[in-house]
DNA sequence: TTAGTAGTTCGACAGTTGTATAATCATCTG
DNA sequence: CAGATGATTATACAACTGTCGAACTACTAA
């Protein structure tokens, strides 16, 4: 699966659609924001606890998250956990800015 | 047709869901580019010349847009002129991070 | 008023997408 | 190994959405 490098400041091409879609759905945001919450790492399993939907379907926005660089998803054992890439978010914000706004 | 004010450094309730769908389309995205990359303001005509789409698509981002409270239409006799509300754009960006973010 | 141009709305359709269930893969433990 | 638990993938489907052509409204000019 690809997931675009950390570069500080700048985006994979296609990414910043491919952010845009992520962050599009109201349920997968939710989940994103969740992520964010938690302090260092979050738990795959909190998420499915957290959100009246199935598991399959947290799988899925994870890795819609995970393919846009937005998370960090790392196997730990049985587990998943997830990471918000905070400097992916704000390249995201950045372009956004300068793209939306003539660059002013 | 409802629009949220433009209080800088804030956005009206479900607006934040709301400009987060207008922006995941990426051919709606690029009319936004467009209409901030024109100097103050930016004629419909000119939107309709520039993509390959029909009218009636033009239209409807250009709804879509401007309800998410990303863009003011104007109308000016016969044409309708598009202008970007940077304080918008800046203000989902602003609570883009501090939600996505943990609030770093 | 009549004709013409600019823009919006309507109705329909094809493609996309969020969701669930079921099957499968991955990992741990006895 | 077998069994159990955690997570992903496959398949299917209802709902949504980008798109168009046509009908309609808004404005201008003759």
């Amino acid at each position: 699966m690809y997931v675009p490098t950390d570069q500080p400041g700048h985006l994979a091409p296609g990414q910043f659609e491919r952010i845009a879609k992520a962050l599009s759905d109201p349920r997968r945001f939710a989940v994103l924001e969740k992520i964010a919450a938690a302090e260092c790492e979050c738990p795959y399993q909190s998420l499915c606890a957290h959100f009246p939907v199935s598991k399959a379907t947290i799988s899925h926005h994870l890795k819609e998250l995970v393919q846009a660089g937005l998370v960090d998803s790392e196997r730990d054992g049985q587990f998943v956990n997830a990471r918000v890439r905070p400097g992916v978010v704000e390249a995201y914000a950045a372009e956004l800015i300068r793209r939306a706004t003539g660059g002013e």
